[in-house]
DNA sequence: CCAATTGCCTACTAAATCGATAGGCATATC
DNA sequence: GATATGCCTATCGATTTAGTAGGCAATTGG
């Protein structure tokens, strides 16, 4: 399961793409909007803006914006930056690789072979789809 | 990530199926062959045998058995088992279903959706290879 | 019957993680 | 210079994780 944080940060991403425009959108209205705790969105926020995911501006009119076009920033990086890997053991992560450590052979074991199969679909799936693929919403709304 | 229970379980109950005559394999011969600490092994066969994996017996000659064919054994009860749902978030999860909590609408959520398509990709994996499918290490052994 | 070997049960613990909350400083706008 | 914003530091309680310790219960072999 996703930590709270990871869930929270998909849905304060996806409210800023929504909310698109040229001006950034405050915490406060995010936490109000998605009914978010304010003061741990602000924590989760500084993360996402330290990996690169969105901008900040201070001061009166200030608020956050996407760092780059949506269809550019994909779950599959977002839940990278708050959860960490998406891989179930370490010795089939691509972006956090770690040798088991008691493996006689990674080659031969089981475990590694099918966690690789989830790995590689679970991250196609989840760096195929970005933010712009929002198709759902829009028709319902 | 699974945590380190998870993967002991795993390589426990491999080991088992691979050891897999009619006498039942005591906890301290799995400990030292896959070394894992013993005495945690013991919670996780436990449990286990609660979870309707394993059949223990007491006594000397006493130990731990599979409960069932290892082909009626899937990758995907063993990790809901010791680890909880497969899903990344409540609301797709089969096996432990719960409506999130400010869900406005569960047909038009985006994260719903996308988490959905993964959860049911990993199932797809996990409930269909059991203890059986141990081909590759039969051919490197 | 007794000793040895095995699983089972209870209790405890240290460390990390999770989900926050509090308070004040820095910065930009009007 | 008041106000609205983000930023930084610190703290907190609860839960989970990964074990360890010690002894009781049952089964078997001699």
């Amino acid at each position: 399961m996703l930590t709270q944080r990871s869930r929270y940060a998909l849905r304060a991403l996806i409210f800023i793409a929504r909310s698109g425009g040229i001006a950034p959108v405050p915490i406060s209205v995010i936490a109000a909007d998605q009914k978010l705790p304010r003061k741990f969105l602000e924590i989760i926020l500084l993360d996402l803006k330290n990996g690169g995911l969105v901008e900040s501006y201070r001061g009166k009119m200030g608020g956050y914006r996407l760092a780059r076009p949506p269809g550019q920033i994909s779950f599959g990086e977002i839940i990278r930056l708050i959860e960490g890997p998406l891989a179930l053991v370490p010795c089939v992560s691509v972006s956090a690789y770690q040798r088991c450590a008691d493996c006689f052979e990674e080659s031969t074991c089981v475990i590694r072979k099918i966690m690789l199969t989830v790995r590689d679909n679970t991250a196609a799936i989840l760096d195929h789809t970005s933010l712009a693929d929002l198709s759902i919403e829009r028709e319902a709304a």
